[in-house]
DNA sequence: TCTGGGGTCCTAGGACCC
DNA sequence: TCTGGGGTCCTAGGACCC
């Protein structure tokens, strides 16, 4: 492949800065990062984790995902301010907006990271690193928060370059810089090694990025299969994924819920089950498609994790229709045990137009279909809550659950 | 006052077919 | 009385990302 010129946009510990920025518009004084802060969720409905932290609460030792009982033993005076998420939505889609005047090909990775392809732009915009300062400024001066953007010829490279140091730099890793800047660093800062792969990497004597560069590539791949052929390609800077268009086609959706106490019984299941159900098919609508496997997932107290799922005869985009699936699959599965998280995912999905004559071949689906349309349009209006199951009167549970803010985006993926 | 939510990809084993 | 081997599909579980 020719050489490509590739940035990587990530925003500094975002949900902390977001929440700082719209703070401080907002007739605050104080600046979130400069103090010991994190955004983390509430630990009365059993959500208390970290989200993101400042720069001096990382000092404390603090980590994104450990529970906030744990940062405050850390840090006991802590600043813990709660997630808004359709203010992180907004952040997030200025950034790519601004972006995507430097190029037609930005892929939203997450909420907070975005691949840019410079390659065609360069005549038009000049030198890689110059734009690249000019975009971190602008985002500075014109959003408020401050990114970390890094460049290189392909997506892995550019991706490590973006994390060295931070925050509010740029930074180049081309082939020549790999040795001096990536391969001294901890092989687990490598994308992609994990907490398991780390201790089989460490037990074959591979410590650092460079390391496994230099391991025999077969004797990774007998160890590790693909996922060893994988970190040893990205060790040595090899990866030649494109900056996908926005529009690439999304595998399933899915959501789930942590409920704020153990559940016991097949009647909260259920409800619960449903306001999922909802939630999830509400989505799969909106982007028209169809579903052909459903599952649904039960951690019970304990954190043991399972999963149950089964193909429909034909697709489907009905609530009805698979909240019925949704109930079968949960009846099958659960062991009976106390339940503190349900999920219900959809995936095998495809076009509605595609499907639509097998959907109208029954009158029943058909009517459902209908209440589906008139729900959604209600909801869309009026407000997702403007319309719920009479289920969920006086249940005290949640009629529509899942999902974080109000629009759709890109959440985050494994892979580029 | 303990541990979120939303994704993708890979692998292993069993069923089933020829 | 023996009992191959390749291919595909399905499901459960695990690893990784932010």
């Amino acid at each position: 492949m020719r050489n490509r010129n590739i940035f990587h946009i990530d925003a500094n510990s975002a949900y902390l800065s977001w929440e700082a920025t719209w703070r401080l518009q907002h007739g605050e004084s104080l600046d979130l990062r400069d103090v010991p802060s994190v955004v983390g969720g509430d630990p009365k409905s059993r959500h208390g984790i970290i989200l993101a932290k400042s720069i001096p609460a990382k000092k404390y030792g603090i980590k994104t995902g450990e529970t906030l009982y744990s940062a405050r033993q850390k840090c006991p005076d802590l600043l813990i301010v709660p997630p808004n998420y359709e203010l992180y939505m907004k952040c997030s889609n200025g950034m790519f907006d601004l972006l995507k005047e430097y190029s037609h090909l930005v892929q939203r990775y997450s909420v907070d990271e975005c691949f840019l392809d410079y390659t065609e732009s360069e005549k038009l915009f000049g030198s890689p690193l110059k734009t690249a300062y000019k975009i971190k400024n602008r985002i500075q001066e014109e959003l408020g928060f401050t990114v970390n953007i890094g460049i290189s010829h392909n997506k892995l490279l550019s991706k490590m370059a973006s994390e060295l140091e931070k925050p509010n730099k740029v930074h180049t890793l081309f082939s020549d810089e790999i040795a001096s800047k990536m391969w001294t660093l901890p092989v687990d800062d490598l994308f992609m090694v994990g907490s398991k792969t780390l201790p089989k990497l460490k037990r074959i004597g591979i410590s650092t990025i460079g390391d496994l560069a230099k391991a025999n590539l077969s004797h990774m791949k007998s160890y590790l299969k693909s996922h060893g052929v994988l970190i040893w390609n990205y060790a040595n800077g090899i990866d030649e994924s494109p900056v996908r268009e926005e529009d690439m086609v999304q595998k399933g959706v899915g959501n789930s819920t942590t409920i704020a106490f153990d559940v016991t019984n097949q009647r909260e299941a259920y409800l619960i089950l449903l306001s999922l159900t909802e939630t999830v098919s509400m989505r799969l609508r909106k982007k028209k498609s169809l579903a052909r496997v459903v599952s649904v997932s039960i951690k019970d107290k304990d954190f043991a994790y399972y999963s149950h799922q089964c193909a429909l005869c034909a697709p489907t985009d009905s609530t009805n229709v698979l909240f019925k699936y949704v109930k079968k699959l949960f009846n099958e599965a659960w062991k009976g045990e106390p339940i503190r998280h349900l999920g219900v995912r959809l995936t095998e999905l495809c076009s509605r137009e595609f499907y639509q004559i097998s959907i109208f071949d029954e009158k029943s689906l058909d009517k459902y279909r209908r209440i589906d349309e008139t729900v959604d349009c209600l909801r869309r209006q009026y407000g997702k809550k403007s319309v719920i199951r009479g289920s969920f009167l006086h249940s005290g549970l949640k009629p529509i659950a899942g999902g974080v803010g109000e629009e759709e985006y890109k959440m985050m993926s494994s892979h580029l």
